[in-house]
DNA sequence: TTGAAAGCGCTAACAT
DNA sequence: ATGTTAGCGCTTTCAA
């Protein structure tokens, strides 16, 4: 039983099986693949086909580990499935495209504990920049993760060495969605909260409020209530608001996820949107545009924000590309919201 | 000018560093890290305090390459922002959950050029097992880079060495969407399709007939338009067909993204659904719950289809866990259809 | 139990 | 222009 020889093809073929193949040495066959030196036209003929013949793939491990970079850029996202960090990370797809870096994806489902565990995973994998779409991590701890490689953070703002950051004022966006409704003459505005330990989702309800403030109106307590940024708690939001009876002609909810919740109980229970009741939300989804109606929402441009962390990181890795610039938040006037 | 350059000083401890640091050799050490052998108890307190005055992390690209095992999983999607596809992975994630592998994520935008390509590049990064969500690739293709490394692919049925597929059928989910609007007496019911080349698309299409000709009904090709799977084709189809002036009271649109479309559509112009018209989606995306009102369509397990991929791959790979049952396709009546 | 030493597949001096 | 060789950081025989 020792003929039948013919096993399949060893698994790993190296650069020294192609330099056999090819008649040469293993530097030359490196040479030809990583283009470095030149080499005769001969030789390198001789090794491609060699290289195609075997199949030969080089192995991208052995490679970091003797040059000491792994092409690779890690994203801590906190939920694989929320369509506002999908389009984020959708924008760092796009901004890293042909930049030769893959993406390795982790999340930290909103916990502070899970998220650092997947970034030391990401450094054992030695990542060569990291980008964290917002989360509970402490200033000081990505301080001290950017120690081991350059980190863009979007959604909020630190100031630390070897870390850039992307945001927006939010509370100016939840201003601006607050002041529309204001302007359309509506003066009861309810307020359907995000997480009260998410940053962005307190900075709303700030705007909220000034734009409230401006106009010499305090904020009603009776007429805020706490979602949680998905659609379930814009949906309990707004049970609540509706049996605690309290009077109101419009609703500010501080994402549209929660808009799209709240919206479906308004329409359950016979509330017409926007005849009865204004309806604004924030973020701008891409769905949002296709509800029905289509949602009037503050914008933020998420892709962008993709495609810029990605053009920080390429740079602070030293590959610099076309400086983009970011466009600013701005309200989305769909047909959520009337005049009254 | 060279002080604002933040060159990232990547510390790079070693296990030699922690050996000295200690004072054992570097086989105690990684035999400490591992596990695999018993040591001493005095060295193994040595050595763990040494590792964490050094902050010391093993370097996973080293390790790799020694062991030839990457505790990487790749996936290959094809939209990175598709919900349907981000669920799916969702549950990937969660069956690799504890196991210790790695998610690398790549997109090949349903282009079988792009595919291949990104594929090679998980090839070479020497992942150790791949998903591939549907695509463009062809059979032999999917075989042949089975050769590499085990291989899960979802939405189609591959019969090959070293690849499991999990899949349902599409022309059975067709069928039950088309039958649950002929059960509410439409007999007038028109199709959007998705893409031509999309296997599940044309077995959707292929339920919906058979169906139709179970109650003696011929397909009319006059209610049958094209959309892309995705919200905007939708809207186009929708409109088509609206302005074509063809009679039905019913729609099936091939998935949820287009169903989104074409009740944008519909509302707009004026068509109360359920009331003027019936609707019907197909997968039963996590937001089409939300909806106004609420979407009847196809259940598809996307989420236990990840789950499932995951554990095939685990097993696959040598980690037999738990074994898990695959839900089936499933109608789901919501609010969009009523008896005529 | 522990250490010395041989690689894993690749790149980059250093020679020639 | 090309080959020889020394590692990159780790695990794992093989000895002791």
């Amino acid at each position: 039983m020792v003929s039948g020889k013919e096993m399949a093809e060893r698994q790993t073929v190296t650069v020294l099986d192609v330099a056999r193949e090819a008649g040469v040495s293993v530097s030359t066959v490196s040479r030809i693949i990583n283009g470095t030196v030149k080499v005769s036209e001969d030789k390198r003929l001789a090794v491609e086909e060699a290289i195609r013949r075997l199949e030969f793939k080089p192995n991208l491990f052995a490679r970091s580990l003797k040059k000491g970079t792994t092409m690779t850029i890690g994203v801590l996202t906190q939920d694989i499935e929320s369509p506002f960090f999908t389009r984020v990370m959708s924008g760092i797809e796009d901004g890293l495209l042909g930049s030769g870096y893959a993406l390795i994806i982790v999340s930290g489902h909103w916990d502070a504990a899970e998220e650092a565990e997947r970034i030391r995973l990401l450094i054992a994998r030695r990542v060569d920049g990291l980008a964290i779409l917002t989360g509970h991590l402490s200033d000081t701890q990505i301080a001290e993760f950017a120690r081991s490689q350059p980190i863009v953070v979007t959604g909020r703002r630190i100031d630390a060495p070897n870390v850039r950051s992307v945001f927006f004022s939010h509370e100016e966006g939840g201003y601006l969605a607050t002041r529309h409704l204001i302007t359309l003459g509506h003066r009861k505005i309810a307020f359907i909260a995000g997480p009260p330990d998410h940053a962005d989702a307190v900075s709303r309800f700030e705007g909220y409020r000034r734009a409230l403030a401006e106009v010499g109106l305090a904020s009603d307590p009776s007429l805020v209530v706490q979602g949680d940024f998905y659609e379930n708690g814009g949906v309990f939001a707004m049970n609540r608001l509706l049996d605690s009876g309290a009077q109101f002609s419009a609703i500010f909810a501080a994402n549209d996820q929660t808009a799209l919740g709240a919206r479906m109980v308004l329409s359950r229970r016979g509330v017409r949107v926007p005849d009865d009741v204004s309806l604004v939300g924030f973020d701008d989804l891409p769905t949002s545009a296709y509800l029905t109606p289509p949602l009037t929402t503050v914008r933020q441009p998420l892709f962008e924000v993709g495609q810029f962390s990605a053009s920080l990181l390429l740079e602070m890795l030293g590959n610099p590309r076309k400086t983009l610039t970011l466009p600013p938040l701005e309200l989305v006037v769909r047909e959520t919201t009337r005049r009254i």
